[in-house]
DNA sequence: CCGGACTGCTAAACCGATTAAGCACCTGCC
DNA sequence: GGCAGGTGCTTAATCGGTTTAGCAGTCCGG
């Protein structure tokens, strides 16, 4: 192959130098090159397939065009890979291309990222995590980098995750608002408990002390994440006396919400005539696929990759101080109203199923 | 900020020209550079903190070291993720740099996708599907090119796919191995369909021809791509009169088989016990969290992201033509054995549960 | 007719590396 | 003493652009 086609070329075929059809085609000194020049370079540039070199430009201008996205893991959990999908939609739209890297946590993996990465010049870092997390910002990790899904445990960076708080309240408000009284929160149990497990926890007695609702501690029970574990879990409390039985589960997240469906069926009980449940995550393919279709909170995945990469080109304002906590901004986590909530069952809580 | 540090920098700072650092850190001529002189360089290098710019290094050598990859989408199916980890883990085994970009399908992003990432003078380009589909190759795309997920339409690219058919004999070889007889193929409905469909098929009769079965037309239903897909398709054969009832299940997917689940619970029929049900796909969070586990086809996603890149690397050897299939190499798809197969009941299907 | 301002460009330095060509010095041999 | 050959580097060109400074030429006012 011949070689590929420069500025230099653009510059022979036009009849002017190569300092000219730079400034032409980065419409720069617009003002002092005629229109004639300016449409013969750009017509001659077109013509002959110039493309420019952006890794030239970029050496001169120190702007790459490049954002490194280095993320603990990509596919860990299905849905937060719309970080990664918006995070490069935005990108895109500005001009700028993604580097993307998995360390799969390891720190000596995410320092040598970091370290190629800036050896390629890129602009700016995105450091993602997979899970809402409070991060030790690894060393080498520029100022001004910013962090998705995680807060950094030290030092100012603008940073975004999802309001987990928020999006319990909305949750438990949507079954006081049913007519619930009384509401259990099935939460996760893990070591370390993830943040967003006492996040929830705060909205939810939240929304119980605004409704007047004393809390019982039997209520608020833990399991494995996964559905056997919500399943176990529901199932002690709705072995509960039925008077301290509850009408309403809230759910850690959907795969719980999942195991809770098991266990209510169990015991008889029909969803939502029964039984409400909400779940967390809008996981498609359990909520939606769920028998009834389970109302749960979306994470705000899409957004916050976006956030990301709008806040570290500039081209979206940081937020004021009221739109944050600690520094880092709260995404709003809607609620997704399906058909699994309804209100309390007024006597008997339902017969038993065939 | 001051200057980043260069290989000017090292050099003045060992007391050697520029070229004699570039030599040495590059281990090249290396016999004409005394150890003595080289420690030196390595030495102050190291200790001023110099990094290569890899930018300037690729504008002269022409090779970047990026790899760009373009793909329809990211995150519409969970685990086809994987690919993309799988690309990046083996991109960084080989110190490259990975340049994610989705397209949405749309042709013009495609097309100037394509031309940013080759202004950015990429190494080389994996052009990824997340569905195993046929594709028109986006005109730009270079030769040499590495097709992932998609068979070129025309042309000749390096290629893998999974093998779909073999999957699918490897599914139902295993439940004409517990004894099974009566197979229903619970095919996917979809317009137009996805190639998987009648691969999976092919792998399905074959299997069937191989135990001396003959196929039952009624036995081949179809349903949309959902859990209540799969619950009307389960239903329609579950409903059939009982000589002609399957005893055993395949499912194009792990989503139609979670609706084959609830068919068969309000058929009363148990599983494995009275009804056995392979799926296909091995999404965790269905498949694992059904109740029994699912037993399913797990698709190489993996090691197909692996091969695309090694592949465009040249780090791994094309294989011969007898591993693959016009050209595309067919990534073997292995059976995840759990517990929704067993032996077919012997006298009548099962008694009602309560 | 001269000087200043404006117009329309270009020359050349520069970004930070790689690399081909070659220079200066030394040694050894005839 | 002269020359070949080896050693240990350096010089300078190059990759493909951007950008600053400034050169010619023209116009215009005085």
């Amino acid at each position: 192959m011949s070689r590929r086609i420069g500025i230099k070329d653009v510059a022979r075929e036009a009849g002017v130098s190569a300092a000219t059809v730079s400034l032409v085609l980065n419409d720069r000194a617009t003002t002092r090159i005629p229109e004639a020049t300016q449409d013969r370079v750009r017509r001659v540039a077109s013509d002959i397939g110039y493309a420019p070199n952006t890794l030239a430009r970029g050496l001169r201008t120190r702007r790459t065009h490049t954002i490194g996205f280095v993320s603990d893991r990509i596919a860990t959990t299905p849905y937060a890979v719309r970080m990664i999908e918006a995070a490069q939609e935005a990108a895109r739209e500005h001009a700028h291309l993604l580097f993307l890297v998995s360390t799969g946590g390891d720190p000596e993996v995410e320092r040598s990222a970091i370290e190629t990465l800036k050896s390629h010049q890129v602009d700016g870092f995105v450091y993602a995590c997979m899970w809402h997390r409070e991060v030790e910002v690894p060393a080498g990790l520029p100022a001004g980098s910013v962090l998705l899904d995680a807060r950094p445990a030290r030092g100012a960076y603008p940073a975004v995750v999802p309001d987990d708080r928020g999006g319990a309240v909305a949750a438990v408000q949507a079954l006081v608002d049913a007519g619930h009284t009384r509401i259990a929160y099935l939460d996760v149990e893990e070591d370390p408990l993830p943040l967003a497990s006492g996040l929830r926890l705060e909205g939810y007695l939240e929304v119980l002390a605004r409704a007047g609702i004393t809390p019982d501690a039997a209520l608020h029970v833990r399991g494995a994440s996964d559905a056997a574990g919500g399943m176990a879990a529901a199932d002690r409390v709705l072995a509960l006396p039925p008077e301290q039985r509850p009408t309403a589960l809230f759910c850690f997240n959907d795969r719980l919400a999942m195991g809770a469906y098991a266990a209510a069926r169990h015991h008889g009980l029909a969803i939502p005539t029964d039984l409400s449940v909400v779940g967390y995550d809008d996981q498609q393919l359990i909520a939606a696929e769920l028998d009834p279709p389970l109302t749960t909170v979306a994470l705000p995945h899409h957004e916050m990759g976006r956030w990301a990469v709008e806040v570290l080109l500039g081209v979206r304002d940081r937020p004021g101080p009221d739109e944050t906590e600690d520094g880092v901004v709260l995404m709003p986590c809607p609620l997704i109203r399906r058909d699994s909530v309804g209100p309390p069952p007024t006597r008997e809580p339902g017969r038993r199923r065939v």
